[in-house]
RNA sequence: GGGCGUAUAGCUCAGUUGGUUAGAGCGCUGCCUUCACACGGCAGAGGUCACAAGUUCGAAUCUUGUUACGCCCA
């Protein structure tokens, strides 16, 4: 016997043990079957789950769960990343709390210690994605620091390199000044910040006591100024283009330049330009071969190339000090305020500076050519579409992706310097030698590169490096391009269009994935992002350990609405927490009625209205998940999998079977306790692969002919013809009718105890046959002593001590005497007449409007005609009704 | 400034090519401790589908504009 409730606690680590023993998350490369690939997204080896992580994986989830029963082999590629600034960033803050920096340990030693603490906690996520009931290929784990995913990285940037769209260069990069390295565009967050304008006047070279005027945001940045640039054709400057003016503090003669940059309408006009510390000016300055002075040092504290007093302090301090300096020298004309964006590193928090150093580049455009080809003639395909255009607008507009970083724990670019700094790009170190050998005719002390790479260029090989590339193994063949890559549409920059780009380089133009799902993000009920700022994250563990897994899974799916963000509320969890109860004790009311599952059992031969009615349902609701799951559509398959299971199955079907149950029809019932137990079996096949884990335990609980799990059982292949429509119709009726007389008796407040008579007036020979069948469901569920067939001639007879309503157009009477309330009944009928009165009005009016009838197509017309038709009936039965109270 | 998106019941949201008397869950009201389930059952109230104009026989659905809000990029 089933307990009374559901405890998911007891049952979930348990099965996930199994599950993984028994290797059926595993792909089978060497079997026949069609592939069905989605290669994971790595979570950062630093994570923690986290409500993304819960809503993509159970996505993830549900397709690899639904595509495996369906017969396919799947393989589900799961894996970390070694999140280069973020890990090393934890293992410095271990270090820091025994007083000691990465430096006093050296670059080997600490590179040791990080691979140390991957090894005790870099699980951490993987196992909290066991908890989610997640079940990739857990064996082919893969770790973008992996030996056989390095050789790949250094085979893709050596290529690269050789092809010439991997180069070294001078340029400006976004410097972040605490973590000490380059980072990309896309880790840099644009604030706004309230900060003032400076107005500083530079006096004009041979013109005693003329000054032109420049604004600026940033006024430590003028030490390294090495012009001021008026637009071409701002009259008031024309004069002063191409003279000099004196840079205060610093006495260095700079050039009135021309430049369209400089806008007339901003601040005076005239603009300060600093090539090596501002993205504009760099631009600036090419045009007009300007000198680029770097003025920072890595910490952004000033360099020596400024004066004596500011050398050494911090970029911020001496903001302060030039201009007290500028005041004292009377040339601050004027302190306006203004609200600006400032860069911000989104790891480290602090300004970030544009820095002048030597780093590696990708030419990202050559590369953004064919991966938006892709996506264009739709090799590739977004769901939803809207998503491309953001696709589109970044691959337009690429800009050199930035590769290298100035860290210690990441691959390390494999370049070689020779004493004169030419340096060798080759996958080992013996090739370096030999190439270095080459060129300067003699051995020569070469040292490696320090620094590493972005850790987005190895995530980029993903999807090729996982399967063993560049060794040309059995899964490249047959896992590669993979079904569907399920992400959040804030790393269609960071990684999938990286993704598409080096897939289809490497891997002769093939693409990486067919569909790019992009799902929401998951909000607090109030629609707010989640942050631990904001104190509002809802941590998906405890909400599994209160609720299930399964709940959450099931409230995941549910708000998974195409094109929407999700707020998730803990009340919608309870609600499927419920669900997952009510699904329990319909197996316990299954088990109570001995309704065992049957060999061989074929629902095409079931008998009675109500298994037949049943088993086509089944086969509609198997269809609408599946096809619902195929679509991306998750949540009309969450609500199709929930209103079959809790309205068709539960509140109906369990219900109509239960004078099936107690009567001596020996026959139905056994036909009945065999329907429902498929029936069930179907349910759990249906909702297995959003709720794993209820489903895997009754399956393991409700008979004893389950073998094997259920994880691993066929998806259901139902054929349309199981629906058989005269079936639905006529169990239609029986609901129909039985709604009707609840409704009269709720209205007439006539206690459950009382069972009432009901006589149905002329009703067609199909309806008596119907009625006839569910005579026993009808009087159960809606308390009726008697069913009676009459003519019209005895209207009168039993019109007395009861109401009245119509059903299909045949006025039922139910008779409930002793509680009849005549004003009570009277304003039930006005109300209804009322109704109805109103949709036989706009239902003329439709159908006298000539061009209505004219120009819509046929059926349309010959329906709304039979609709008012039926109306019109039921309005004068329901008329007539009200007559007969009016007159009592 | 450019782009994308959203406005439907008290709340959170469905509503796929225009043809419904606009749905669900939660919440609310009334009744019911009926032999699976009170994490339950039955019944019910609640919406001029943001606003305005247009296309159409017909608009929550298509077009344009207005308003409000959100996100991304500069």
């Amino acid at each position: 016997m089933l307990d009374k409730t559901y405890n998911p606690t007891d049952v979930e680590n348990k099965l996930y043990e199994k599950w993984e023993k028994s290797g059926a998350f595993a792909a089978h490369p060497e079997s026949k079957e069609n592939p069905y690939v989605i290669m994971m997204p790595p979570p950062n080896v630093t994570g923690s789950l986290h409500m993304g992580h819960a809503l993509t994986f159970t996505l993830q989830d549900i397709l690899v769960r639904y595509n495996r029963m369906t017969g396919k082999d799947t393989l589900w590629q799961p894996g970390t990343d070694h999140a280069g600034i973020a890990t090393q960033m934890v293992v410095e803050r271990q270090l820091g709390a025994q007083n000691v920096t990465r430096h006093d340990l050296g670059r080997e030693k600490f590179v040791e210690k990080v691979w140390e603490w991957k090894e005790e906690s870099g699980g951490t996520i993987t196992n909290q994605l066991r908890r989610l009931g997640t079940s990739p290929d857990w064996p082919r784990e893969r770790f973008t620091m992996d030996e056989g995913l390095s050789s790949a990285v250094r085979k893709v940037f050596v290529t690269l390199h050789k092809q010439g769209l991997i180069y070294r260069d001078k340029r400006l990069v976004n410097w972040d000044p605490k973590l000490l390295t380059a980072i990309s565009d896309l880790e840099v967050v644009q604030k706004e910040v309230k900060g003032h304008y400076w107005h500083f006047k530079y006096p004009i070279e041979g013109r005693e006591g003329e000054f032109i005027t420049v604004a600026t945001t940033r006024p430590e940045t003028m030490l390294g100024d090495t012009a001021v640039a008026v637009h071409p054709d701002d009259e008031r400057y024309q004069d002063l283009i191409g003279k000099y003016c004196i840079l205060p503090i610093v006495g260095r003669r700079i050039r009135i330049v021309a430049d369209e940059y400089a806008d007339p309408e901003k601040g005076s006009g005239a603009v300060k330009i600093t090539p090596a510390h501002d993205f504009n000016d760099f631009e600036v300055g090419k045009r007009h071969d300007l000198e680029k002075i770097n003025i920072l040092d890595d910490h952004a504290c000033i360099n020596d190339t400024a004066p004596e007093e500011y050398r050494g302090l911090d970029r911020f301090k001496v903001r302060d000090l030039i201009i007290a300096r500028m005041d004292e020298f009377g040339l601050l004309e004027k302190i306006e305020d203004t609200v600006h964006m400032v860069p911000y590193g989104d790891r480290s928090n602090v300004v970030i500076e544009p820095y002048l150093t030597d780093q590696w580049f990708v030419n990202a455009e050559v590369l953004a050519k064919p991966a938006s080809e892709a996506v264009e003639d739709g090799r590739i395909r977004f769901v939803p579409k809207n998503w491309e255009n953001t696709y589109f607008e970044w691959m337009r507009n690429i800009q050199p992706w930035c590769i290298s970083r100035q860290l210690w724990w990441g691959h390390r670019i494999p370049a070689w310097f020779g004493p004169d700094g030419t340096f060798f790009v080759e996958e080992t170190e013996e090739e370096a030698i030999a190439a270095a050998k080459a060129h300067y005719g003699k051995d020569v002390e070469l040292n490696q590169e320090t620094d590493v790479l972005d850790t987005w260029f190895s995530s980029a090989l993903w999807p090729f490096s996982t399967l063993g590339w560049p060794e040309q193994t059995a899964e490249l063949g047959k896992y590669y391009p993979g079904d569907v890559l399920v992400t959040g549409f804030d790393i269609i920059f960071f990684w999938v269009a990286r993704m598409i780009m080096m897939g289809m380089h490497f891997m002769d133009g093939q693409v990486p994935f067919r569909d790019v799902y992009i799902h929401a993000l998951v909000r607090d009920e109030n629609g707010q992002k989640m942050s631990k700022s904001k104190g509002n994250v809802i941590d998906p563990l405890d909400l599994i350990s209160e609720y299930g897994c399964d709940a959450l899974r099931m409230t995941l799916t549910a708000l998974a609405a195409q094109g929407r963000d999700i707020k998730l509320a803990a009340s919608r969890v309870e609600g499927y927490r419920n669900f997952a109860t009510k699904i329990w004790n319909a197996a316990r009311f299954c088990e109570m009625n001995e309704c065992n599952v049957i060999d061989g059992f074929d629902p095409k031969s079931v008998k009675t209205t109500l298994n037949r009615w049943i088993v086509g349902k089944v086969a509609e609701a198997a269809k609408t998940v599946s096809g619902s799951i195929e679509n991306y559509r998750f949540n009309d398959a969450a609500a199709g999998a929930y209103q079959f299971v809790w309205g068709t199955f539960c509140d109906w079907y369990l219900e109509l079977a239960k004078p099936v149950f107690m009567g001596d029809d020996a026959d139905a019932k056994a036909e009945t306790r065999a329907t429902a137990a498929w029936v069930f079996d179907q349910i759990l096949l249906i909702l297995h692969p959003v709720m794993p884990f209820i489903t895997e335990e009754l399956w393991a609980q409700t008979s004893e002919k389950h073998t094997g799990l259920l994880m691993a059982q066929a998806w259901p292949a139902l054929a349309d013809d199981l629906i058989d429509t005269g079936v639905e119709a006529e169990m239609d009726l029986a609901l129909r009718l039985i709604g009707n007389i609840r409704g009269v008796r709720s209205e007439m407040n006539v206690p459950p105890s009382a069972e009432v008579p009901i006589y149905l007036v002329d009703a067609t020979d199909a309806m008596k046959a119907a009625i006839a069948a569910q005579e026993a469901q009808v009087k159960r569920l809606a308390r009726v002593a008697v069913i009676e067939f009459i003519g019209a001639d005895r209207v009168e007879s039993v019109a007395k001590g009861a109401i009245q309503t119509v059903v299909d157009g045949v006025p039922v009477f139910v008779s409930v005497a002793d509680f009849i309330d005549i004003a009570a009944e009277k304003a039930r009928l006005e109300k209804e007449i009322d109704k109805i009165g109103k949709y036989i009005k706009a239902q003329e009016g439709k159908l006298s409007n000539e061009r209505f009838v004219s120009r819509a197509p046929e059926e349309i017309v010959a329906a709304e005609k039979a609709k008012l038709a039926d109306a019109r009936d039921t309005l004068t039965k329901l008329q007539e009704g009200f007559d007969r109270i009016a007159a009592m």
